[in-house]
DNA sequence: AGCAAAACTGCAGTCACTGCATATTGGCCT
DNA sequence: AGGCCAATATGCAGTGACTGCAGTTTTGCT
């Protein structure tokens, strides 16, 4: 276990682009956390194991846990909102689960650094939190979008400002739909990620009776 | 801003009663991170301030957040889990938030220090993102309280497996919802929890049907 | 008072992470 | 080829969170 301590400043934001040297870094990383533990791997270590100084590493990872888990961060795609904003199906929630899709875990990355990425984290009650927390960033984004698409369906008996808070409790519920999927993705089984999508999907239209509505 | 960093043990859990001396640190962790924000409080700072050595502070918080989140950590209450499991009511979200009420934000504590500390965590992201971090320890718990309930609604079609599966998407659900009614109190406006719930409650179901369900 | 357990303290060490000043490299222009 | 600029890599010295350990004070009991 551990976790905490921070450091002052971490403004000067890393570069952390997909080059060779950020992605040598990446692969020790991940091998020595999975061979040692989060806590037992220092970066020292991990230095060594790539061949780079330790500021090499900072200058690409802002963090220790940002070279296990990856640094791109989750964005929803630009058509896929359109698309999610346009729809008039009544079945939001299922619609937001195909928009969602996982963004950070579909395909860009080679897949195999991947799998051992995922291995890492679920290793590590730390890393799990920290992977955790990376959802928060999409939330907000997630908010606005509901809103455009609930402000054409609502009926005009709530004011903005309630629809607006309408759509960021839609939006933590999506997160939580989000957060089940990765889990699922995680916890072994499958990684066929648009075989969990859709059993996600089934599920989610399963559940929403049962919690009640009216 | 900052973050990261730990330190490899943390295994030998700190006492963190409620003894005067923690309290003592805790208000003036709480103080003079309002003061100065969370980075440029340094645990020294904390210390010279209660009048303890820091190892004293470490005695009694494991990590510099945790003197100034708190420790003690969201629990279900015994009497309202059974209630919520024996209920019949189709409304199963809505009870559910009668049931979390927002555990580890309830009266338990002494009010001041509460709401100073609430606005110490929404002033800095890192503490947002640890607080954010302390709900999910309670999906786990959650997830097997519905598990009971959907039990004995569930039409017999489904399996066991199955209805696991459903019950940890719920508990999923319920957490975003419980993260946004902590989102709701802290930005602000009112203290009034109970208030606060019952509004989260009504929103709730306005949201629900539009989410889709069928 | 007398004594054990609990609480506190000092200290030296480890490790994540930072700023800064200095090399090293690779592409590009002439 | 030679010279130049920008990007990248490095060394180094520091700060600050956190740990183990060993020793001291305080507290509660009899």
């Amino acid at each position: 276990m551990s976790t905490t301590g921070e450091h002052r400043d971490r403004s000067s934001a890393p570069t952390s682009r997909g080059t060779a040297t950020a992605r040598r870094i990446e692969s020790s990383a991940v091998a020595l956390v999975l061979q040692h533990g989060f806590d037992a791997t220092t970066v020292d270590m991990i230095c060594a194991d790539a061949g780079v100084s330790q500021r090499t590493f900072f200058n690409h990872f802002a963090t220790k846990d940002a070279a296990i888990i990856g640094t791109d961060i989750p964005r929803l795609d630009e058509s896929r909102v359109r698309a999610f904003i346009a729809s008039t199906s009544p079945d939001l929630l299922s619609d937001a689960v195909t928009l969602i899709t996982l963004p950070g875990l579909d395909g860009t990355h080679d897949a195999e650094l991947m799998r051992l990425r995922m291995r890492a984290i679920t290793s590590s009650a730390d890393l799990m939190k920290r992977q955790f927390e990376r959802f928060a960033s999409i939330e907000a984004e997630l908010a606005e979008v509901i809103e455009y698409r609930l402000l054409r369906v609502s009926d005009a008996a709530e004011s903005r400002d309630e629809v607006r808070e309408q759509s960021r409790l839609t939006a933590h519920i999506l997160a939580g739909v989000m957060r089940y999927t990765a889990d699922s993705l995680m916890s072994g089984r499958s990684t066929a990620i648009p075989a969990i999508v859709d059993e996600t999907r089934a599920r989610v239209r399963a559940v929403l009776p049962k919690l009640g509505g009216q």
